[in-house]
DNA sequence: CGGGCTTTCCAAAGCGCTTGCAGGAGCGCG
DNA sequence: CGCGCTCCTGCAAGCGCTTTGGAAAGCCCG
């Protein structure tokens, strides 16, 4: 069934039709009635392409995901954030088209997008400090959002970010406060933003106090559950040994209490965690139902929810392209749970 | 820049130009190459959209991934999944468009997906055990392929699936080799048809030894860390206490295992535990470099890998419609990691 | 030289929709 | 009655591509 077929069904002008079902003024209230009834009946829409071309729109989104070919990595935090904009896509009728993508593809991808009309705008996942893609985008005159932000980027751009300096420079705080002065810091990967800002706040608290900076203490990868583990097993064999961890990542911790535990000690007690928690659905940080007290100690932020408003920043961006864009600084909240507690052997140090 | 734009610079009709873009034999090799390296130059890419109207072709394959509103879930293995299918489509020039959707809605957005003339195809994600979503596909005429299988669906249909019953049934056996008699069972859903299967090579596997089943010992439910902590925290509280676990998640036996710590136990020595693994880039089952031995004694097959095969059927089942749909069934093998040892107490009983 | 090929190219129709412009119907009013 | 107005509807062009059905040009051969 296509515009035509409906057409000649209700004896009107394809004209008409359209007008009706895309909610146009001039179109008396009782043809839009049988038009949409019939159209309804018919379970008809119209054809996506037609329609784009005609309009000049792709009404999708794109997503680009680069999956170093190093690595191998696909971002967990990824599937939670995707589901979120998922859901504003979905009320606002866009469709979300995913690129996975070697490393070095991307520009290309980018331009591809564009030429070919594909997408309306794309969200950059990952930035990096001084992330070239934003300039890349500007360039090719595709619209795009940031699920993050890249320093030092001069030109105004939407983004959506948690506040990574304050939330970790809290949460060291915490632990400072509970009489720990050996901090490991167990960080993603320090080329990305988010990662430069966590150890910024991690280090600016420490200088606070005036706390030595340990290099042996601070170690930077990829937020694996083992890497976590092989970090936290290391610094546990060092001869002043770490009393507090603070981690980047929920996966990440799980390696580290694995590590904890194999080394016969016992989280919370002679040992204190503090991670990150984006609320990944299939992680939650604490017992089912949410109640009781929180597993981990943890700087929380729904990546689902930075997903759900992101795209919509996108999205009156793109609709309103005069405005300026926006931008978004959520904060994010200290749980405490149960992985964090006063420093062994007296805070005193 | 358009065809028609590229063709007046190169003094050439449209016609040639899309015919030598796309590797029609009419076209002299040299003017070809012209017109190549004109689109190259220009950075030329044919509008995604006029070319789908033109060729009633979308050249965009769709992912619906439901979403319960009850445990507002993303699946964890869904990203992996992606990951590989991106790849496949990248190579093969395809779209892909995911579809976040809630849970009734989903015979409405593959309605709308055929009737707007988005996709070429779909893939569906998490079939159940007489699963109507397959008959839905049929009866609309969306091609389709699916990740699992839905038991007793009589038309044929392409699939790809792990050999769930077998894998399971030899885990079991292992475990009864190793003197085990009371083995727990943490499943997912088990209206998942992976699920059943899954239980179904357990009981398979205990019934041939004679080994009583004990409802006690069998969960399950989304398979979330804490699902696992939970399940497996209640039946350590039990009189006889399981020896072992067999667990369909790593995300789960993650949770198992925090409670066979936390309950003062070492796992592979006082417990055992298998895990399927689905091979998950983020959780990797065993030590950074995949040196050494898995920390999990796993059933293993890598989820990434499926995406990648499973979307090649279906663009295969696109591209030459009349032959008959295919299916894959992978086996699985078995890893013996550190977690699994002899049962306790002798492996008598 | 002309007929029949092959090679190389083109004009134009059409894919299914939107939209600028035009026009018909109905109404009130001078 | 005729004018102008509002309200509704339709014609037809056009979005950027593919593809059918030729046509022009070049070639071989009788």
């Amino acid at each position: 069934m296509n515009l035509k077929e409906l057409a000649q069904n209700l004896g009107l002008s394809q004209t008409t039709v359209s007008r009706a079902l895309n909610g146009y003024p001039e179109v008396s209230e009782t043809t839009r009635r049988r038009v949409v009834d019939a159209a309804r009946q018919h379970n008809y829409r119209p054809n996506t392409r037609a329609k784009g071309l005609a309009t000049g729109r792709s009404m999708a989104i794109g997503h680009v995901i680069p999956l170093s070919t190093k690595h191998e990595m696909v971002n967990p935090v990824f599937a939670d954030f995707i589901a979120g904009a998922g859901e504003t896509y979905a009320r606002a009728g866009y469709d979300m088209i995913l690129s996975v993508v070697e490393d070095g593809d991307e520009a290309r991808i980018y331009r591809s997008l564009k030429s070919r009309g594909t997408v309306d705008g794309v969200v950059l996942h990952g930035p990096r400090a001084n992330d070239p893609r934003l300039a890349l985008l500007d360039e090719i005159g595709l619209v795009y959002a940031v699920h993050g932000r890249s320093t030092s980027y001069e030109r105004p751009y939407c983004w959506l970010d948690i506040d990574n300096e304050t939330a970790f420079r809290r949460a060291t705080d915490f632990l400072l406060d509970l009489g720990h002065r050996r901090i490991a810091l167990i960080n993603g990967l320090e080329f990305m933003d988010f990662a430069l800002r966590r150890r910024a706040g991690f280090e600016e608290a420490l200088r606070a106090r005036g706390v030595p900076f340990d290099t042996r203490l601070m170690r930077s990868d990829e937020m694996t559950e083992d890497f976590g583990y092989d970090a936290a097993s290391d610094m546990m064999e060092l001869a002043e040994p770490p009393t507090a961890f603070l981690v980047s990542s929920i996966i990440c911790a799980l390696g580290v209490r694995r590590a904890i535990e194999d080394a016969g000690l016992k989280m919370g007690r002679d040992v204190s965690v503090i991670t990150h928690d984006d609320a990944l659905s299939y992680l939650p940080n604490g017992s089912r139902g949410g109640r009781g007290r929180p597993i981990f100690t943890a700087t929380r932020s729904s990546v689902r929810q930075a997903g759900r408003r992101l795209s919509e920043l996108l999205l009156e961006h793109i609709e309103h392209p005069r405005t300026a864009p926006r931008q978004v600084l959520l904060d994010s909240e200290l749980m405490v749970g149960g992985s964090t507690g006063p420093a062994p052997h007296g805070g005193r140090t």
